[in-house]
RNA sequence: GGAGAGGUGGCUGAGUGGUCGAAAGCACUGGUCUUGAAAACCAGCGAGGGUUUAUCCCCUCCCAGGGUUCGAAUCCCUGCCUCUCCA
C-alpha cells in the first residue's frame, strides 16, 4: 500500500513513477473519491460530535433529576442523517481502499526502464560454465524415472507433482539442511512456521487481492479464507504485522524452510519437463526487517548471502535487476539470480531478492519505534535462498557425468558420509556396465 | 464429546450503561538527588485518522462482526482465540 498522504500530495507524480511498471493509476478516479471522501468524513465526523455532546448532556440532566423528554426530541433528527453519512461514507473508504490495495508499490530511482524480462540488467556474472565432452542431459533425464517420478506423482496428485527417490531424495533434503545451517551460521534466526494462512496475511504481503489465481485456496469461513503459502515470505513477514518493535531490534534477520503451493495458473506448455515449475516445491527463504535507512543496504547484504549458497555449491550464475515491468507487485527493487543449467545452455531463475520498502509493512501494520520515539513503518526484505528444487536440478545437471553419476558438491560430501566415491549413481546397470 | 472461565494500553490488571481512552502496578522517557550508578522522589507516557502552515480542535479504536440505547469496555447475538475441569 503506498501511503496515502503522498498519493493525495501529488498523485500525477505518482502515476508518473508507476507507468515505470507499466501500472495506469487513475489520478481522475482517485482525486473524484478523495473529494468525496473529504466532504463526507468531515460531515460526518462533526454529526458524531454532536451526538456526543448531546448524549453527555442527557447525561448530565438525568443526573440532576431533570426532564430529559425535550432533550431527547431534540436529538431524534441526528440519528437517521448520522446513519446515512456512515453509510455513504464507508462505501467511498472501501472504493477508496479498494482502489490503492490494487496499485503496485513505485519502483527504486535505480531500477532501468523496460518492456519484459529481456529488459532485466545483468550486473554480475559468477563461475565457469562446466564444458562437458558428451550432451548434458536434462536433470529428470539424469535422475530417471527411478529416482524422479512424475509419472506416478500425476496419479496420486496431478502434473506437476514429483516423487524423488533413493539418493536424490537424500540430496534434496541435505540441501535444505545444508542452506539453513549455512544462513544460521550468518546470524539468520531459524523458524518454523504455519504452511496454511489466512486471506489477512496474504493481504499483507500483497498476494492478495490480485493475484488470487495464483494461490490453493483450501478452506472458508465466515471471516477469512484460508491458502496453501506460495512461499515463506507470507507468515514470516506477518509475524511482525499489527507490532511495534524497538529500533534496537533492527535488522531482524530470518531463515525459514518451508515448502510453496503455486497453481503456476497461465503457465500452460511453459517447463512441463523435469522440476523446474512445480505446485509444489520446497524454498529456503530469507527476510528480514530493517529500518529505512538501511533497507538498500541490506538488500545488497541479503543477495549476497544468497548468493553464497550457489558459490558454496559452485554453481555458475549471474545476477540481474528487474527493470520497471518485470518487477513484482510489492517490490521496490528486486534482484534476480539465475543459475546455469547445462541442459538448456541458459540461466534460469534460482532466487529473488527483493526491498518492498513500507509498502508490505503498510499494509500489515508492522512498525517500528525510532530513536526519537516516533512510529515509523519497517522496511521489508526477503529473498529465496535458494529454490531446493531447482538447486538440486541445477546440481544434477552441473555435476553430471557421461556415466549417469552425479559428483557431490564438496560442501554437501559430510552429509554423505557413507557414500565413499562421493557420487550419486542413477543408473546401476550402466555404472556396471563400465 | 460434556461443563465452566476468560479475551482491556509494551506487560500485569481494575473497571457491569453516562466527563472511561480507560484506575493501579511494572516497564519506558525526562528531571531532582548522587563523584557515578542504584534507590527514593517529581513529571510524562496507547494507536489510527480528519482538519490545520502549526498549535488547538474533532473523530475512531477496550478480540472481530452485528444489535439494543439519547449514550456501550460494560447489555444481547454470532464468530474466532485462550485457559480450567470432567469423560
Amino acid at each position: 500500500m503506498l501511503d496515502i498522504k503522498l498519493v493525495r500530495q501529488n498523485p500525477q507524480n505518482i502515476k508518473d513513477k508507476l507507468l515505470k511498471k507499466k501500472f495506469v493509476f487513475s489520478v481522475y478516479d482517485f482525486k473524484n473519491l478523495e473529494q468525496q471522501r473529504k466532504q463526507l468524513q468531515i460531515e460526518t465526523q462533526n454529526l458524531q460530535n454532536e451526538k456526543n455532546k448531546s448524549a453527555k448532556s442527557i447525561g448530565k440532566a438525568k443526573q440532576q433529576g431533570e426532564d430529559i423528554q425535550p432533550l431527547l426530541k431534540e436529538v431524534e433528527h441526528l440519528k437517521t442523517q448520522l446513519t446515512n453519512n456512515e453509510n455513504e461514507l464507508s462505501i467511498i473508504l472501501k472504493k477508496l481502499h479498494n482502489l490503492l490495495s490494487a496499485v503496485p508499490n513505485i519502483p527504486a530511482e535505480d531500477v532501468p526502464i523496460g518492456d519484459d524480462e529481456n529488459n532485466n540488467v545483468e550486473i554480475k556474472k559468477w563461475g565457469n560454465i562446466p564444458k562437458f565432452d558428451f550432451k548434458p542431459k536434462e536433470h529428470s533425464e539424469i535422475a530417471t524415472d527411478e529416482n524422479m517420478d512424475f509419472a506416478t506423482a500425476a496419479a496420486i496428485s496431478s502434473s506437476r507433482f514429483v516423487i524423488l527417490k533413493n539418493e536424490i531424495a537424500k540430496l534434496h533434503r541435505v540441501l535444505i539442511q545444508f542452506m539453513i545451517d549455512a544462513h544460521t551460521d550468518n546470524n539468520y534466526t531459524e523458524l518454523y512456521v504455519p504452511y496454511i494462512v489466512n486471506s489477512k496475511s496474504l493481504y499483507g504481503t500483497g498476494n492478495l487481492p490480485k493475484f488470487a489465481d495464483d494461490l490453493f485456496k483450501i478452506k472458508s469461513d465466515k471471516e477469512n479464507d484460508f491458502y496453501l503459502i506460495p512461499t515463506a515470505e507470507v507468515p514470516v513477514t506477518n509475524i511482525y504485522a499489527n507490532k511495534i518493535i524497538k529500533d534496537s531490534d533492527l535488522p531482524l534477520k530470518m531463515v525459514c524452510h518451508t515448502p510453496c503451493f503455486r497453481s503456476e495458473a497461465g503457465s500452460y506448455g511453459k517447463d512441463t519437463s523435469g522440476i523446474i515449475r512445480q505446485h509444489q516445491f520446497e524454498k529456503v527463504e530469507l527476510v528480514q526487517l530493517s529500518t529505512p535507512d538501511n533497507s538498500d543496504e541490506e538488500l545488497e547484504n541479503l543477495t549476497q548471502n544468497a548468493m553464497n549458497i550457489l558459490e558454496k555449491l559452485n554453481l555458475p550464475y549471474r545476477q540481474v535487476i528487474l527493470c520497471g515491468a518485470d518487477l513484482g507487485f510489492s517490490s521496490k527493487k528486486t534482484y534476480d539470480l539465475e543459475v546455469w543449467m547445462p541442459s538448456q545452455n541458459t540461466y534460469r531463475e534460482i532466487s529473488s531478492c527483493s526491498n518492498f520498502g513500507d509498502f508490505q509493512a503498510r499494509r500489515m501494520m508492522a512498525r517500528f519505534k525510532n530513536e526519537n520515539g516516533n512510529i515509523e513503518y519497517v522496511h521489508t526484505l526477503n529473498g529465496s535462498a535458494l529454490a531446493v528444487g531447482r538447486t538440486l536440478a541445477a546440481i544434477i545437471e552441473n555435476y553430471q557425468q557421461q556415466d549417469g553419476s552425479i559428483k557431490i558438491p564438496k560442501v554437501l560430501q559430510k552429509y554423505f558420509k557413507n557414500n565413499k566415491n562421493n557420487e550419486i549413481i542413477t543408473n546401476p546397470s550402466s555404472k556396471s556396465a563400465k
